[in-house]
RNA sequence: GGGCGCAUAGCUCAGCGGGAGAGCGCUCGCUUCACACGCGAGAGGUCCGUGGUUCGAUCCCACGUGCGCCCACCA
């Protein structure tokens, strides 16, 4: 064994074993029917592994890995997500690059191109998740395309639509001109920009003067279809009811009072345009307004004699126009924030158009119920309050995406215009029996298929023994921005479909920052790629890092935690070069019965039982903590220390004890620490530690309090000196328990004193304090009581 | 505008009603036969400010200051 531990190699070899032993499969190793049940979120097709899936698969692997050695029948379910917009604008773009287009090649080729590439370039991330040593089973991978997938996305559908919760609808919705379709609110990203915001003059029909407004699109003025002012403004008393002449059009509109202006922005009154903004268009609608467009689909002009021109062209032409006319009062300058395109950056256009929409009341309902009685658990707990909000205020779904990536909508028109929905495909129209029937060329939202991914991926609608089995799963790990996107849909679509919930608890992971706490990101040049880390370090000490820096917030990436990792595996690889070197023929056996060992035992077992009330709390963090503590103090500078003169020896029982204490502690930091404890266990078993059993608790036979005495006894004596620092012998550790007037030899035996003193005076203030000992709680007194009476006996001790 | 959260050692953070902690960095001493990714010793802090509650506040409450994030809206 090589004195440095190089998990290069190591990993990559107990990957593939663990692999092919079909250990990372689901119920391998399992002692009981109970089972515990994660789905990754499926990453997209498109994606690389980022710095959010390595510390979300650190968490989910450690959560599987210690229920596969507790004996649970274990599902880690793998798959990907086709990511509609992304995957069809990489697709895209190659084909812009060849110097064609999707239009140009049609549906038909274009979506053979997009399988094609897929195949090529595509699905990289389950790799990556290998090398981090990820237990999925990647035997199971699915893709919410794939036959059976699409099988279930459809059944949805047709389910949705038969309870009369799917409907179309003429709304403005946000529009990508670039991608030339609809995106829900949460695909649009507010960025800051400065604008230019106008002041126009529209003179009232009467000839009685006019009307100011401020807009920042004066090309939108060609829609105009009112004005409004706030109704209690008194500026505007007058105004309210008159005529005004919209600029450039010439077109007589009225003014209008509505409370949703804001009587302190800009002139305070409102150009009303119905068809280009989502708050007119809501104005519009409850006036009884009519709506024009102006703006294409493609973002450019459709007005008469603006034809074709883009929105700036426009822009300036009108505000000439006002010029010319003396209506352009004037134009500053405004910084605010405008919806953009999250995967191509281009400015939303807010378009009237027709979309498929998904009523969402009766659907959120049961789901809310779940969350209000904590059937489903966010974790953190400030989450939990924030997704039933957001479920109880959901708007309904907008479901159609004018994309060709995707899953086409299961909705057939016949000539005379009926609508069939249906799945398998229908032959002939479900009113008047026609079988010319034509598909709807929308597809559907992404999301509305990452809906079904708990259950989809063990069969649903087929009644499978796995959905019978696996369903409903425990945990669901993922990123908070998501809530609304993916948890809440998730919840809702298992209750309608399959009647249950799809898992009990929620955590939503913290978002990992680069070193210097900007977002981690690719244009920013701020990115860490994982398994860059890896390379450098191993996964073991990156997911150790990762878990470490873990909270219910958002944290840095941190160098030095994952470089403390692998010091961790280093140092755990050295102590059992140690214990194994004399260890030849020796059955781990523990019967600990000096004090050290009995004291070993005791911290590995007070270890486990912290793990064990850690984890069902997602706590993360505190684990590798306590690991990292239990291994380099405890096991190694204390017990391996005072050992070492009967490992030298050749003391069989020593050796068989400290054999079985390591066992016990490579089992505490396998599920964090995988390969290097699997390397590690395979010097001395035939068995394979990832399915080997999680410690039970262990009997120890030392006293709580005794421990501390040997700890705070031996301190005395490294400050002192008594006993060379290093000499690590168990007579140092005993006689330190059992003669603690030794101490009276201590050079520093005054300041020890002095310290007991102190603290003595401390406890005898407290105690004498009526208030405290009436208030306080009973077991803080007799605390308090307890260590003046340790610190009493100390001072004795070391007293002359 | 709505919501959540954070301010503790040079850095990154843990602790959250009764003794101020860890890792890294720093200083000093150790080529001790598992490990220099090591061992031992040490320096370093008005626990953001101001009030309040309490016998007692880094911890609870209020206000202030400074940060961060999510959501909504922005003519």
């Amino acid at each position: 064994m090589d004195p440095r531990y190089d998990p290069h190699g190591v990993e990559e070899r107990w990957q593939k074993t663990w692999e092919e032993e079909g250990l990372y499969k689901a119920g391998a190793g399992a002692r009981s029917d109970e089972t515990f049940v994660i789905c990754v979120p499926p990453p997209n097709v498109t994606g690389e592994l980022h710095m959010g899936h390595a510390l979300n698969g650190s968490m989910q692997d450690c959560l599987i890995r210690w229920h596969r050695m507790r004996g649970f029948d274990t599902l880690w379910q793998p798959g990907y997500d086709h990511a509609g917009i992304s995957t069809q604008n990489v697709v895209e773009k190659q084909l812009i690059a060849e110097g064609t287009s999707r239009q140009e090649i049609g549906r038909e080729a274009f979506l053979e191109r997009t399988w094609e590439w897929l195949d090529k370039t595509g699905r990289t991330i389950m790799g990556q998740f290998r090398r981090l040593g990820s237990s999925l089973d990647y035997s199971r991978e699915r893709f919410t395309m794939d036959e059976g997938y699409v099988e279930s996305v459809m059944t949805y559908f047709v389910r949705l639509w038969e309870q009369g919760w799917i409907y179309r609808a003429n709304r403005i919705v946000n529009w990508c001109p670039y991608h030339q379709t609809a995106l829900s609110d949460l695909e649009v990203e507010h960025v800051e920009m400065d604008d230019a915001l106008t002041y126009a003059r529209y003179p009232f029909a009467d000839g009685s003067g006019s009307i100011t407004i401020a807009t920042v699109r004066p090309a939108t003025i060609l829609a105009d279809v009112a004005v409004a002012v706030h109704p209690d403004d008194p500026r505007y008393k007058d105004a309210i009811g008159k005529q005004v002449v919209v600029p450039v059009v010439g077109r007589r509109v009225p003014v209008i009072a509505d409370a949703r202006v804001e009587p302190d922005f800009g002139s305070g009154a409102l150009k009303i345009t119905p068809g280009h903004d989502p708050t007119d268009f809501e104005i519009g609608r409850d006036h009884g307004l009519e709506t024009l467009t102006v703006i294409g689909p493609d973002g450019r002009m459709t007005a008469p004699g603006f034809e074709g021109l883009d929105q700036k062209e426009a822009d300036d032409r009108v505000v000439a126009w006002l010029k010319e006319h003396d209506q352009l009062e004037k134009r500053e300058s405004l910084r605010h924030s405008v919806g953009t395109c999250e995967r191509c950056h281009s400015r939303i256009e807010p378009l009237v158009s027709p979309q498929w929409w998904c009523r969402m009341d009766e659907l959120a309902a049961p789901a809310i119920a779940a969350l209000e009685t904590r059937k489903v658990q966010y974790h953190p707990e400030s989450q939990h309050r924030f997704a039933i909000d957001s479920l109880v205020s959901a708007p309904d779904w907008c479901v159609s995406r004018q994309l060709w990536w995707g899953h086409q909508i299961p909705i057939w028109t016949c000539p005379d215009g009926h609508r069939t929905c249906a799945w398998p495909p229908p032959t002939s129209c479900a009113e008047c029996g026609t079988g010319e029937l034509i598909r709807e060329t929308d597809v559907l939202d992404t999301w509305f298929s990452s809906a079904l991914w708990p259950f989809a991926t063990l069969g649903w609608p087929a009644e499978t023994p796995e959905l019978e089995r696996y369903y409903p799963g425990n945990v669901n790990t993922t990123a908070r921005e998501i809530i609304r996107l993916w948890e809440n849909r998730m919840i809702f679509s298992g209750l309608f479909l399959v009647g249950d919930i799809p898992f009990t608890d929620v955590i939503i992971n913290s978002t990992v920052l680069a070193v210097d706490g900007r977002r981690m990101s690719k244009s920013l040049g701020t990115g860490i790629d994982p398994l860059e880390a890896v390379d450098r370090h191993g996964a073991d000490a990156v997911r150790y890092g990762l878990l470490r820096i873990s909270s219910t917030q958002d944290v840095r990436f941190s160098w030095d935690k994952i470089a403390e990792g692998a010091k961790l595996a280093n140092k755990l690889w050295n102590v059992a070069r140690l214990i194994l070197q004399k260890a030849e023929g020796i059955e781990p056996t523990l019967r600990p019965s000096a004090l050290e060992e009995q004291w070993i035992v005791r911290r590995i077992e007070d270890t486990r039982a912290e793990i064990d009330e850690l984890l069902p709390v997602f706590d993360f963090a505190h684990v590798a903590d306590a690991l990292y503590h239990l291994t380099f103090d405890d096991f190694c500078d204390w017990y391996a220390e005072a050992i070492k003169p009967r490992l030298y020896d050749g003391d069989e029982a020593a050796i068989a004890t400290a054999l079985a204490a390591l066992e016990h502690l490579l089992a505490l930091l396998h599920p964090v620490m995988p390969h290097v404890t699997e390397e590690i266990w395979s010097q001395f078993h035939e068995t394979r530690l990832i399915v080997s059993s999680w410690p039970e608790e262990l009997p120890t036979g030392v006293e709580a309090d005794a421990l501390a005495r040997v700890q705070e006894a031996a301190a005395i004596f490294r400050r002192s000196g008594v006993a060379p620092a290093l000499e690590g012998n168990e007579k140092r550790i005993f006689d330190a328990v059992v003669k603690p007037e030794r101490a009276k030899a201590n050079g520093d035996a005054e300041a020890e004193r002095e310290r007991l003193r102190k603290e003595i005076a401390r406890g005898e203030a407290m105690l004498s304090n009526e208030r405290f000992v009436q208030n306080a709680a009973t077991d803080i007194v007799a605390a308090e009581r307890e260590k003046l009476e340790r610190y009493r006996r100390e001072l004795d001790a070391i007293s002359d």
